[in-house]
DNA sequence: TGTGTTTTTTAGGCTTGTCTAAAACACATG
DNA sequence: CATGTGTTTTAGACAAGCCTAAAAAACACA
């Protein structure tokens, strides 16, 4: 059984790990998690002795097979409470994650499989990432980030990829929620900024970190 | 900010408070939570620095006017999340407490009003306990224990005591759930045990312990 | 009121998860 | 391939929450 902290750094090295072969680093976690590279060794020493993580001294670390079962199930937990607040308990997208934080932990295989049946198995949560089954399989949308797109490639936003009010609520007041037309009208070379069109209807300026943000299909 | 060990330690002097004014002794506390009395004793100090429990050495601690608004508050999102687990996620009323017990411990007063919300805002748990709306007041419904009643009394079950699954489901067993009729038809004064007819169909036996934890409308 | 029993507190220790400072190592660069 | 810089680990410390064993206080009752 992992404990909150142990399930925590678990699902950052899962997470710094999706989209690469390369072992995560030290610091890239302390990072994430707001914590020390000395604290982050500690605890890479306890996932590793529990079998979730293989580590070489130096040379970073990677999620094993047990732990990536182990990590997509705090996902899938946290996913699922994600709907749960904005289905059922009309919270916003950009207020859920932090109480998701909280709730990703409580420990109870009938209290998730009953939610899930609850909420209609949902295969995505509300910024657009998908939700592990109990085995923990899960298929992601086809998707690119505005920022990869060509002047004149448009399509419907799929995800969102920072979990942060800030970012949600800026997205919000430009229109660019999940299922919203965009097409990529310019790019300034100078700073990668990207001009884009929402819906048909408006024009917007956004920054080149909020356009590695946006999703859209492929 | 209470900690989940501190809220859990509060809570529990806090029930062992009701019904009486004296102050609750350190064993009862241990034996209540399964910890020893040294470190009842520590918590103690470290809740009374707090001000949410008055202290005097030897003489036992109080739950303090602050102190009690916060178990409350612990108190009801317990009893909201176990409607929760019942009424949505179609949970027995034995399957609860444990949840609840982890449940009751996430920080969102967002997520709660929510919740009460949705619920329809019960007034009631699964187990006939009051539910404390946000500033603390509820009223229990009047109430006996059966143990506490004459030959020939009669009435409807209103609470149960004990939050155990084999106490829960002894009393599913027997058919004395909220809301059936109950008659104590007789009463061995060898061992306190009672002879009650449930909802005028069967007679059952039962035990001195088993009669203090049903509970009629009074 | 003295004495034995029970309850509570203190003393000291352990684990988990965190920190700072210092040492060890890796790696880019010249 | 030596060296300097940044990264990672080690060493040592601390708070929270628990424990056991021993001391102190309260209580019961002769
Ligand atoms: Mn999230
Ligand atoms: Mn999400
Ligand atoms: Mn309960
Ligand atoms: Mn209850």
């Amino acid at each position: 059984m992992l404990s909150f902290a142990e399930e925590n750094y678990l699902k950052t090295i899962y997470h710094l790990s999706e989209g690469t072969s390369n072992p995560v680093s030290t610091n890239a976690i302390a990072d994430t998690l707001n914590t020390r590279a000395a604290s982050v060794t500690d605890m890479i020493k306890k996932l590793s002795n529990k079998g979730v993580v293989t580590y070489q001294k130096y040379r970073g670390v990677r999620v094993s097979e047990e732990g990536q079962k182990a990590a997509l199930q705090v996902i899938r937990k946290h996913r699922l409470w994600e709907v749960f607040l904005v289905q059922k308990l009309k919270f916003n997208w950009d207020e859920v994650h932090d109480v998701a934080e909280q709730l990703e932990h409580i420990k109870s295989p009938l209290l998730i499989r009953r939610l899930d049946e609850f909420l209609g198995y949902p295969k995505y949560d509300p910024h657009g990432d998908p939700i592990p089954d109990e085995s923990g399989e899960f298929k992601a949308k086809p998707q690119v980030a505005l920022s990869d797109c060509k002047i004149g490639h448009d399509g419907v936003v799929v995800a969102v990829k920072d979990a942060s009010a800030a970012f949600l609520q800026y997205v919000d007041k430009i229109g660019a929620y999940i299922g919203a037309k965009i097409r990529v009208i310019d790019r300034l070379e100078f700073d990668g900024s990207l001009e884009i069109l929402i819906d048909n209807k408006k024009t917007v300026f956004i920054s080149k970190e909020v356009s590695e943000n946006i999703w859209i299909e492929e």
